[in-house]
DNA sequence: GCCAACGTTGGC
DNA sequence: GCCAACGTTGGC
């Protein structure tokens, strides 16, 4: 079992909109990154715990937990040539993006801030809170998650 | 809305 | 395969 952070805009969808869909469980589509891919197609599996991460909004940090339920599947948005996400250069036997589905597991009373996360000793390896660092999908390793559990309660 | 940092693209 | 140009991300 591994730990994850996946970060999402809540204008887009947040935490809420996970809490309040069909069975709590919603596809994480349209990652758009090679090494966030490889992350979503190879390593997350079901059973594995994920922060959701608030970026690009009033209040940044992590909003709560969610689960996997689904691990690395093709993302259908990528052969929609309505969709945003859609990619002319993927095909359904060559697949280029991947997803996966997770389910609402809690919501932190209050978010966790990025502030509040960057005081943290001991989480200076955290992706999120090294400058410039765009990965949308990291890994967390146990004692981070544990620390950050910890402080957001 | 600014801008630094980063990833991707495409000409050579 | 280099690298400049461009687009995007994301905190502020």
């Amino acid at each position: 079992m591994q730990y994850w952070l996946f970060k999402s805009e809540p204008d887009v969808f947040g935490i809420n909109d996970l809490a309040k869909a069909p069975e709590q469980t919603a596809s994480w589509e349209g990652v758009r990154n090679y090494q966030a891919r490889n992350f979503l197609r190879d390593e997350v599996q079901v059973g594995d715990k994920v922060f959701i991460y608030h970026s690009s909004c009033k209040q940044i940090g992590i909003a709560g937990i969610a689960e996997v339920v689904k691990s690395g599947y093709p993302d259908p948005t990528q052969f929609n040539p309505e969709s945003d996400y859609y990619d002319p250069k993927a095909s359904a036997d060559n697949p280029r993006w991947f997803m996966v589905d997770v389910k609402f597991v809690s919501k932190f009373n209050r978010v966790l801030s990025l502030d509040k996360i960057k005081s943290l000793p001991g989480i200076e390896q955290l992706g999120v809170v090294k400058k410039g660092h765009r990965l949308s999908i990291m890994p967390v390793v146990a004692q981070e998650w544990q620390l950050l559990c910890d402080a957001a309660n």
